[in-house]
DNA sequence: TGTACATCAGTGAACGCGCGTTCACTGATGTAC
DNA sequence: TGTACATCAGTGAACGCGCGTTCACTGATGTAC
């Protein structure tokens, strides 16, 4: 019956909020410091404490967070693209990941600074994710067509470098709309650059 | 006659050092502080305003040197392939380019770091960096007849891209030594296959 | 039902510390006459 | 040639400030009997 608010939480849920609009203003998020973070808050510094014993205690509960954000935005993609069977999948799969992109910038950002910045740990686990949305990419039959012939290996390479290039695009689409109809063509261009070289790397065998 | 040691650069060179070494144990630059900074480069405080203004004007020089390096090294290897004609310069560009990083692995990981970190300067200039090396590479006779009939505009995007893409992958040449081969490798396919995506979308017309 | 106790998020005051920055100064080097 | 001056990298002392952290405390909520 009891409706479960969790209050021990609520704190801490603030503590974790304001820590993610500071690192998406800081574009770094070892930066912060904690009366920073507990201000944004609305709380006392040593409020922290209660929650926290570090600062990379609470890094780690924020990069779950996040993680679980982009999980989700991802899983959205392809349930959308999920449709139709003889369209070119790949501008529409671009299209709704930088409209998620819009929707929810502070994951990327955050994702894109932290992807070359101080914690290893996050580093490393920004890495794996971009090379789990390839992967994930790579399952769809729209694109798995495309690239008929081309070892498997390969093909992991490719949709890993182009989620890559992809992801930190992503940036500059946030950071400059007047410059998005050009940046996502762009990006619709080196896609296509990238399949076609491929292919004419692997030409399909015939019949 | 004078043989023009330039004695006022010597504190701002030192300056200089300590703020490439301690941003590559940070891999922040911007978190690193002024006293933090000259007491590596063992001067005192106040010296810092000898030089730089502030953080940022720090910041600009090191971007500006390491920029230097890889020209002048891209330009050797240039001015050594100038006889060859029907050299492939692609790979040469390539090792030397994964030499000097190796060469210098504080500056690349500094890049990395900043090109999507907190300074928008520093952002902004890593990205003018990288258009002009692109640019740089574009002007060599070998490259430019690989795309002929490719329109410039174009030209300069796939090589900004390329520049980008083996850029980031030198921090994985760097990091991970059992994997060079295989990222060398790699970097030489992708390579390839924008030049090809590029011809593919361009079909050289026949005279 | 009331009463006494336990738990725990949150607080304000206080601490010592390192920071960025300023100031007036030194000392070496170059230069004008 | 000597002398007086200008330039400029570098210094130590000092400042005010915000930081991380600790402490003893409050006050609300849950719970045992």
């Amino acid at each position: 019956m009891t409706p479960i608010p969790l209050p021990s939480s609520h704190g801490k849920q603030r503590i974790i909020e304001a820590a993610l609009e500071l690192a998406e203003e800081h574009r770094s998020f070892s930066s912060l410091g904690i009366r920073e973070i507990t201000r944004k808050a609305k709380l006392s510094a040593p409020a922290f404490y209660r929650h926290f014993d570090t600062l990379n205690a609470l890094g780690m509960a924020v990069i779950d967070q996040v993680k679980a954000d982009v999980l989700k935005a991802l899983g959205e993609v392809r349930l959308a693209a999920a449709g139709e069977i003889n369209l070119d999948i790949r501008p529409l799969l671009l299209k709704r990941f930088f409209d998620l992109v819009l929707e929810n910038p502070r994951a990327v950002i955050i994702g894109a600074c932290e992807a070359y910045g101080p914690m290893p740990e996050m580093r490393q686990s920004i890495r794996a994710a971009l090379r789990q949305v390839a992967e994930e990419i790579a399952k769809d039959l729209h694109i798995s067509r495309l690239l008929a012939g081309i070892p498997e290996p390969l093909i992991a390479d490719i949709l890993t470098h182009i989620a890559h290039h992809v992801f930190f695009l992503a940036i500059d689409y946030i950071d400059r709309p007047k410059d998005r109809v050009a940046i996502f063509n762009s990006a619709e261009q080196m896609i296509s650059m990238m399949f076609a070289g491929a292919r004419a790397f692997n030409p399909p065998s015939v019949g």
